[in-house]
DNA sequence: GCCCAGGTCTCCG
DNA sequence: CGGAGACCTGGG
């Protein structure tokens, strides 16, 4: 067994991270990564090879320790670009900071999220099954059934005498019968994901084309498959296929857009995603990303949520 | 026992 | 299109 250790320094990924915020923001992607003491793990696929990485965050100068168990030799630069690419660290969050600043409406917001990054899926597979599971469910129920499917139905590996699953490949979970499916507590989601899942393993090269398309084809596509609706559609073009126009439109992020944007009338979940389009634009992923956050932990949530 | 949870599906006008 | 109901299931 190898064991390896680098570091990346602050100034090496573009503007804030905060870890430990973006793993507890209960983002769609996937349930947040094993939490010891700080340290956060999970399996990710490497040069090949499956290899149990462990990240933690320095408290006073926000490096990024990386440390890696493997049965083989991987290239650390390798592991150092997936963790770059799920927490969007070659992105320059400064631009959405400015983006806030600029707009009156959204000043308030960004103390709330400084650090707060995107945290996506390793396998877009997997954050489709998560995001059908996130509708009309609770985060703390989907991400229990999530993790659940990983241990039981997903491929283990040991490392360290622990036991570490990755969540089933889409032939492997398509096997699954639908009463084991159920036991994980997805209810009526089963046949969703299932239906859903036949749909992938049917096309070639399914998650390919959609990263290769726009936002607007990939957002037809996707919103094809069962369980699927326009709310589910952007979580999965967000944090499965990198689209950062998409603005998954729930609830709250409904009435915290009317709440700053239309003097509270009601509107429509379609017309808010147009609005998004239209005055967002690329940063409207992070601005869905921080709103939600913003309003669970400013207690904009309550007061909102007492006059309905 | 009732209501709700980061919605979607189906049916109907 | 847009609105109204039903919907697995665990927790308050």
């Amino acid at each position: 067994m190898i064991k390896n250790t680098f570091t990346i320094k602050y100034d090496e990924y573009k503007g804030d991270f905060d870890l430990t915020l973006t793993m507890n923001s209960g983002q769609t992607s996937q349930p947040p990564w094993t939490n010891v003491e700080g340290r956060y793990s999970e399996v990710l696929f490497v040069d090949g090879e499956y290899v149990l990485a462990e990240i933690s965050q320095e408290f006073l100068n926000d490096d990024i320790i990386v440390s890696y168990y493997s049965n083989h030799e991987i290239n650390n630069k390798s592991l150092r670009d997936k963790i770059f690419y799920i927490f969007d660290l070659d992105y320059d969050i400064t631009g959405v900071y400015d983006f806030l600043e600029d707009n009156q409406e959204l000043n308030d917001v960004y103390k709330f999220n400084r650090g707060l990054r995107l945290y996506k899926a390793q396998y877009p597979f997997e954050s489709i099954i998560s995001s059908i599971c996130s509708a009309n469910n609770s985060i703390k129920r989907w991400t229990k059934s999530v993790d659940d499917i990983k241990t039981s139905c997903g491929r283990e590996f040991i490392f360290n005498n622990e036991s570490h699953h990755i969540f089933p490949r889409e032939e492997d979970f398509f096997e699954i019968p639908e009463d084991k499916l159920k036991s994980f507590g997805v209810g009526y989601r089963s046949s969703y994901m299932l239906n859903s899942t036949g749909r992938i393993l049917s096309e070639d090269n399914f998650h390919e084309k959609i990263f290769e398309m726009s936002y607007e084809d990939s957002f037809k596509k996707i919103i094809e498959l069962e369980g699927v609706g326009p709310k589910v559609a952007d979580c999965i073009l967000l944090y499965a296929y990198n689209k950062r126009e998409a603005y998954p439109v729930d609830v709250w992020i409904n009435r915290i857009t009317t709440y700053l944007y239309f003097n509270g009338q009601k509107i429509s979940n379609k017309k808010i995603m147009e609005f998004a389009r239209e005055s967002f634009d690329e940063y409207s992923g992070y601005i869905q990303l921080y709103l939600f956050n913003y309003a669970r932990l400013s207690g904009l949530m309550d007061k909102i949520k007492s006059r309905h």
